[in-house]
DNA sequence: AATGAATGAGCTTTCATTCAT
DNA sequence: GATGAATGAAAGCTCATTCAT
């Protein structure tokens, strides 16, 4: 799952195909971007050093580059890395549920979740994707898509089954990814004064609000009881 | 109205107290921190150099700095210009309105419309703050609280009307400038797909479905009539 | 007195042959010259920027260079009035004085105590001179000279009559102005642990110690009755 | 030797324990070191740049900031280095003396030579100690203490023993070193009048009238012979 | 695979000096 | 005489990246 389907990272140090040396390879890469991520939440993607990055994984910074083209390749593993969570943890919460109510709750529950566990990966999302050549943009963008697309089918399903309005169902994926990133942008200020729950609920309410038929309505109505 | 109340800028060429002189001296700081704006909204904070700043504007290096203390002093102008234009348009688009359901409609519009008019500006806020000194950065987070209670303000009249349920103002307030920033964060997603128009309406739409009590809702009711 | 027999230095504003006018310029020059030596004393003369040296003179930037051609033409100025000091006060000193004894003993102690008012100048001449170009530093090491000979002269006279050993006058005067100078190399380190009174008395004692035949040696014992 | 004890230098490139690596880097630091002492000698501290030394030892500008953190740094480096050598040259010459009035004319006498050997490193000690930060003054303060330490105890023994008059051993200490440092200042102009070894006989004739007692003046005569 | 010394382009910033007013 | 905004060369320093070992 580490950078994704077609992922344009460079594999330098793949070597042959000994699963076993492909194996060490994608746990130093990992251990990487691990450091590398939590560096740039810290001190933003220019402040963060590759021999910062190379000093708290405990090698030489010529290393690095063994594994990674480039210090904008890191930022893109790092972002790849908090996508990588959406993709595998979105279809695990939904694997049990058929309720498309259930499902989108549990989609947006979790989305919100990911997000406030690494806020600042999601700002630096938005802060340094600028910063990446185009192709690994692109890279970015395609997954983001795809995420997205994760949400759009619980809304598509809802629509289908008469529960949701006929909205445009990516579009309004669009929405509620940017009720989760609020919490990320925000989370400073809030923090203290409303909990991930209550952000969570809050947010629900009035997505629900304003997507639900009258049948959706009151399915969720019978729901709560 | 140029850099707020306070602001904790140098004046190295402030110079005396003719005010021509000083007229002229904030010309000079407007062009160049408006030069600025538009790099750092291009480019970002850091790859944007002094020297493409003194460029377009049409002047040395040198010279900026007799403005401006420091690359970060320049990007707190850019930021405080922002923060300006909520303080000085919100205000503006409330004057001749008693309402407080057109009250609260018009801050969200004015507010959102600021965001959709330099996406960049607002994506900076979140990229860079953290670039800043402390005491340049308190003084944007003090601006942003100033700005943040115009909307909360209306959202207490509304409460205080009865029109709107009894819910934390600010903590609302900072929901309805998520919304407006989230407008910042995809709008490269979103261009073409949607309009700023329809992104208020739709936002308006949530935010008064989980805010209106019934009266509010009939009030509002009658209004469309 | 102000810049020695042939100073080169430029007379940009001497203007024409209005005493009144000349008289004004040399009064700024001066203050310049006060402004500029307090500030290369205190932070040095790199340190020391034009624009502090105006703004302590209370006159704009660009006016120093009415007055000056160039920043090391400053220093120059500086330099200069130091020497003028011993070019005045020794001579003042010597005076009433006919005995060789009472004569060397006066030029000594003149010459420290002009150390010991402005060590921080004569530092500056060790500091900086190097950074004259060559025909300003050719200026001061020549009145250098001239300040050297007051004090060769006081022991010429004692050596022909017989009071002081037939030594290099010169060469023994630059002992005495190094001792001299001593003071200012450390008095930072003595201050307080030792006053220039002792510090005179113990150098002229050594001085002496090495110079005096036994007939001066009498003289002096004499004189201290 | 290198930077006395505790010197507070940074070691960037210092990296691992192995003590060949580190012998590569006290070299480097030691060629940096040299070069450096060379340019701000004939140049002065300002006016040597980080480049002409780097192309002076023959590596880029970036490298020198793996051996020092700093230019400031870098000069004390300098002064530390001349420092070292009074604290290795003294002893050694001290070695094997028990005679206090000759351990006292051998210490003048290295002292002096030491001076001789590099005129410049000393006037730079007094120029630029002032660029210099605090911490890294303090550092040069208290090795020159040491320094004073060892010419000063030699003073003691000479009073203990009766040969020397009783005077403050320390602040004669300090008068040495001032004759010292006497020809660095003036070595420009004494040179070809007076050799070093002239100027070493007649400072110590100088010190020693001020400080044999009559029994030490009679040893002194004895030991002529 | 791993090191880390070395590179060098390029950044921000300073400041002596000029010149239109 | 006086101003001070403007210049622009040049400095110190950083850091992604390379490569011999």
């Amino acid at each position: 799952m580490s950078a994704g389907r077609g992922a344009p990272v460079s594999a330098r140090a793949a070597g042959g195909g000994q699963p076993a040396a492909a194996r060490l390879t994608a746990e130093r890469r990992a251990q990487i971007t691990k450091a590398a991520g939590e560096l740039f939440a810290r001190r933003g993607y220019h402040a963060a050093t590759m021999r910062d990055i190379a000093l708290r994984v405990g090698v030489s910074p010529g290393l690095i580059y063994n594994y990674v083209e480039d210090k904008e390749e890191l930022l893109l593993l790092v972002l790849d890395s908090l996508l990588d969570a959406y993709a595998s943890s979105i279809p695990a919460a939904l694997a049990g549920l058929r309720d498309p109510l259930a499902r989108f709750a549990a989609a947006v529950d979790t989305y919100c979740r990911i997000v406030a566990e690494r806020p600042e990966a999601t700002l630096l999302a938005y802060q340094e994707s600028r910063s990446l050549r185009r192709s690994l943009r692109e890279h970015i963008k395609r997954r983001e898509v795809e995420t997205n697309a994760l949400i759009a089918d619980c809304i598509s399903d809802g629509i289908a089954q008469g529960l949701f309005r006929p909205v445009d169902a990516e579009l309004t994926a669009y929405r509620v990814v940017m009720m989760a990133h609020g919490w990320a942008l925000k989370t400073w200020r809030l923090a203290g004064r409303m909990t991930i729950d209550d952000y969570i609920a809050d947010s629900l309410e009035m997505l629900l609000g304003a997507l639900l038929t009258p049948l959706g309505a009151q399915r969720r109505a019978e729901a709560a009881r």
